[in-house]
DNA sequence: CTGAAAGCGCTAACAG
DNA sequence: CTGTTAGCGCTTTCAG
């Protein structure tokens, strides 16, 4: 199918190329009459304007990536619903990129931006990411990032995050105020500021109310060493009575872990999550969850970063933007 | 930043412009030499080859769409996982499109691939898509697109679908062996060869075991109509024992329905459900899936995108390929 | 208001 | 083996 040009359309019209493409671009210098004539003519020829020809010239390529570590996850799946509702608004497209967790990937993907394939990026980092050189060289070659969830703060640039430090200490508090005493933290990445303010949370939680025992174990990417991880904590004297969950993808785990030890929740061990998982109240026991605004931030992110591409002078400064979560109570911490 | 061009790279080392190109492209041509020398310049200077003009010229945009229904779901989000993972060993990369089951979306969407902006195209079909005009304008302008899941036959291409009409059937002898007589489906949409499929299934085991209770629902999607028509099946004498969702997200309304209306799973209605949903045996209580494929389709289905984009010839066929699904009871349907 | 000309950065014939 | 030439299809000065 030889796809319709301009030049065509031009000689068509016996007008010049110049001249059809500006009155497609609706431009102030061209009559009404011709640009009648043309959008007519481009309509009935079902001209599409080539993208690749349109970037190249202009320099701009009206599409953003998005680059998370997973995509099979409820927060995130919900976030690209809302980053993709206001591109869909701009016009732009979205391409997306897994990290898998991988660093290594993470700096590949981050390598080919600078390329100018896309006129931003949307990210959230991987739990190994304890760099940002591979961010900071896209952020120097003029395309601006915004980050949200997991953030590196120490970019001039603006980070959407929700209210992780304040979730934490409400939801230490609350498992102490049902006479929990032996209250433990599961979090992915020490390198994350998002776990650590987590952490810190819980911890000034624990401090409040002078409570000594604390218990921090960081589960990865190895579910079969997650489970071992997670069931040694009740094998031993120091077994907890309540558990936070910084990691949406452990619930299964630790509901199998309770299952086969014949743990009972909320009796046993009072449990609360950090996920935005939609089934968490018919689950059994029904899931205390922490939830965060996931299509909000998708959309802010979003936003945001449209804001940074309209501008012309891009002086960006490290700027945060909280969105608050919502705790939501439920038997499991009962 | 001025990035480095091809231009610069010749004129450092005093080469032409062709020759740099077809020794980064390591043609045959080149001497092995020469290609030292300008791969290590190329390095040097931090060269990253502008992927807009490389595909005007070569009419090849290395990039592939993803279209579907919604990503917030646990098969969609599964599928794409497959889709990047075949995508990112063949060096391309994906744009994701949502129809949110909306036609008119999907049309614009095809649309704009008129443009040459992608090579191929993944899809699912909306709820709605009830023609194919849109579909095969694109496939005409040589964009080959395989169907996944959400499949239009009627089209000379592939489609990866999984044993729809089989896991209804066993699915429904299941519950018919469990002692249920009046069982109910709820499909999404007519429209849809899958759900049609599925409808199929259902109907020809009732008629096996020469049961003439047959109650199809169509679910749309609208929340509050949907949890309405679910409620009410039990408010009339037409009241079900037992019940097949062909619709993941039905599922949280159902337990909420059942829950209201103090229905006993699976005392007083036996639960199946096609969803790939990874807690579904942690809910209360836990329920059978009709498990599909999930990772496998996307995989199947980007390999196969990726074996028509490296023919030549593009004379395509009407074929489907089936990966089973894995029924999974549990005691929801016991 | 319209057009001629130049060129974005790259690749592909074709000569040499 | 290397270079010259000619664009891919579009946008943007700049003249007229």
């Amino acid at each position: 199918m030889p796809s319709v040009t301009l030049k065509m359309i031009a000689k068509e019209l016996s007008l010049s190329v110049a001249t059809v493409s500006k009155a497609l671009a609706n431009s102030y210098e061209i009559s009404d009459a011709t640009k009648n004539i043309v959008l007519e003519a481009a309509r009935k020829m079902g001209y599409i304007a080539n993208p690749y020809a349109s970037s190249l010239r202009k320099r701009r390529s009206k599409t953003v990536a998005v680059v998370i570590p997973e995509i099979a996850d409820s927060f995130f799946a919900k976030v690209i619903n809302g980053i993709e509702e206001v591109a869909l608004f701009y016009g732009y497209h979205v391409l997306i990129y897994m990290t898998h967790e991988s660093l290594s990937r993470e700096q590949a993907i981050m390598q080919d931006f600078r390329s100018g394939r896309v006129d931003g990026i949307l990210m959230s980092v991987s739990e190994q990411t304890d760099t940002v050189d591979h961010i900071k060289a896209v952020m120097d070659s003029n395309t601006p990032v915004v980050f949200f969830d997991r953030v590196r703060e120490e970019l001039p640039t603006t980070c959407i995050v929700t209210n992780d430090f304040e979730s934490a200490f409400a939801a230490t508090s609350h498992l102490i105020s049902k006479n929990c005493r032996k209250i433990a933290f599961v979090g992915n990445s020490p390198a994350l500021a998002i776990n650590r303010n987590r952490e810190s949370g819980y911890k000034a939680a624990l401090k409040e109310h002078q409570i000594t025992y604390e218990n921090v174990l960081i589960c990865g990417n190895d579910p079969e060493n997650d489970y071992t991880i997670l069931a040694s904590l009740f094998r031993s004297d120091y077994r907890p009575d309540g558990i936070i969950l910084s990691v949406e993808k452990l619930i299964q785990l630790l509901y199998q872990v309770c299952h086969d030890l014949n743990v009972n929740i909320p009796g046993q061990l009072k449990v609360l999550t950090f996920t935005n998982f939609a089934m968490a109240g018919f689950l059994n026991p029904p899931l205390s969850t922490i939830n965060q605004p996931a299509y909000e931030i998708g959309k802010v992110a979003a936003q945001t970063l449209f804001k940074k591409l309209a501008r012309t002078n891009h002086i960006s400064e490290a700027e945060s933007i909280v969105l608050p979560s919502e705790i939501i109570f439920r038997e499991s911490s009962n």
